[in-house]
DNA sequence: ATTATATTTTCGCATATGCGAAAATGATAA
DNA sequence: TTATCATTTTCGCATATGCGAAAATATAAT
């Protein structure tokens, strides 16, 4: 039977009441300084989580796909991805500016495809590695 | 400048009423059927989207590097992040789910390491290969 | 049994995200 | 010029996400 534990939560807080963000003490110090060290900056971490995220999203990773056969029209691409063209077009700005997608005006058309054409056979390795690794 | 668009727009709806997913009528139907055929699977889809976004996450990406070395416990792994041990616990919830981490009881510690040693090689390289491309 | 403590869960909030409708823009055609 | 059309942008909404506080749980120690 659970007895109260407010009690006693609020003694560990008011241990150390500094600036909180670990309140239990019970690390091992040395490694978790010695694994600060080891890690990538803020910077770099940023960077990493940003490309990430770009490709954590169905829409944008169809597109990525869509396009590795070669340039699209926006009104084709969002026919391939059965989506708004004003939610694709969102999506084509988002990966433009993640320079992951060149573009090209031809008249009143606008035809994207990929910055480079290793992204594809990067992210497909990627894939087969982690799924053989992890069966997702 | 730019003259009363709302009559032409009803217009363009008006015209395909079912169901409208690309209101404009410019695609390539071939090549937007070939490229259909040859994308992956929605539920392919799905796994890969639901992989990156557990990376596309600065604190997640941070465990998973933390962990690079070896196994931590909550606590330790909550202070290497400078974060709340709830916010902690959650998103290593999150990865262990993922079958990203595994866990290991020790009395009243949980420790936690990466599920395959592979992974952080996995994405260093990925990294690397995606940074020279895209200068990120 | 009670107390202490490491972790997890619940809850609520603030912000981020993804989408479509409507409006705006830019370019071609008549 | 005006009309047409592909795309982009603005706007608002509904949902998802990430976090911390508080409460609950689980295990160890007394």
């Amino acid at each position: 039977m659970p007895t109260i534990t407010l009690d006693k939560n609020l003694g560990r807080n008011k241990r150390n009441s500094k600036k909180v963000t670990c309140k239990v003490i019970c690390f091992n110090v040395e490694k978790v300084n010695e694994v600060k060290r080891s890690i990538p900056t803020e910077k770099e971490f940023t960077e990493l989580t940003e490309l990430y995220a770009a490709l954590g999203n169905v829409t944008r990773l169809k597109i990525i796909f869509s396009l590795s056969k070669g340039e699209l029209c926006v009104c084709d691409i969002a026919n391939v991805l059965g989506l708004s063209i004003p939610a694709t077009s969102h999506q084509l700005k988002y990966l433009y500016e993640m320079k992951i997608l060149k573009s090209r005006n031809d008249g009143k058309m606008v035809y994207y495809k990929l910055n480079s054409e290793t992204l594809i056979g990067i992210l497909k390795d990627d894939v087969k590695l982690i799924e053989e690794t992890f069966t997702i």
